[in-house]
DNA sequence: CATTTGATGTTCT
DNA sequence: GAACATCAAATGC
């Protein structure tokens, strides 16, 4: 057994595999929680288009069932392995691209998923490669209608997020008390465990089920 | 408004 | 052959 494994802790969920609670496992949740507000830029040679992150989803790595690391290392999911800071995008449904954020060290397959950014800049550039959005908010409220919306395609995994195509910057944090915690959404495996954050009342946060259960992030 | 269904093709078993 | 971190249109209230 390695230290990793050695859980201290462990927040049980009602069904299924536990949650994994190591410090390092934490670590992704935290980057999760933090990007809450960064901004996400992105520039092509049709111009450059930004949007603050408002909802993201924790994918903690080989111990986490939904988490592409599961599977071990493949061809598709070689930039998830590291190193950090860098972006993992990769195909979904034959269709739509997503974007991630690598957390951990080179080897161990973890990231961020952003789900819903709220557009600052290039709006208009935005609306060109959606065509299909009807309300303002079916811009970017949804993974695959960012990376639409933003240009962000699988030639940029990889990518250094502080001086590639994609850029990550901090901005003004999102406080606690407008942060709510829900289950992933999308997923079959480990579908219980609460690693999806997102900002309370903005407009372009995808649809929480019903079924969840929703609560803040503080206490 | 909410829920269901079809599109689409890569990846992994 | 099945699964898939989705989206958009169609259908049901």
């Amino acid at each position: 057994m390695t230290t990793r494994d050695a859980a201290p802790t462990a927040r049980r969920s009602r069904l299924g595999t536990p949650l994994p609670t190591t410090f390092y496992d934490r670590a992704t949740e935290l980057v999760a929680r933090e990007l809450l507000g960064a901004v996400l830029e992105c520039s092509t040679p049709d111009g450059v288009t930004r949007g603050r992150i408002v909802e993201t989803e924790a994918y903690l790595g080989p111990d986490d069932p939904a988490c592409h690391a599961a599977a071990g290392l493949t061809a598709r999911t070689q930039h998830l392995f590291g190193p950090p800071g860098r972006a993992y995008v990769y195909l979904i449904y034959g269709m739509y691209w997503c974007f991630n954020a690598v957390t951990r060290e080179r080897g161990h397959g973890a990231a961020v998923l952003v789900r819903g950014v709220h557009p600052i800049d290039g709006v208009e550039l935005m609306r060109r490669r959606r065509p299909n959005a009807r309300r303002e908010r079916d811009l970017t409220n949804g993974p695959g209608k960012l990376c639409l919306a933003m240009g962000i395609v699988g030639a940029m995994s990889g990518a250094s997020l502080r001086n590639g195509p994609v850029v990550i910057r901090a901005a003004e944090p999102v406080p606690d008390v407008d942060v709510e915690v829900t289950p992933r959404i999308g997923i079959t495996q480990a579908a219980e465990w609460p690693l999806r954050y997102l900002v309370r009342d903005d407009p372009f946060v995808s649809a929480t089920p019903k079924a969840f259960f929703r609560r803040s992030y503080e206490r």
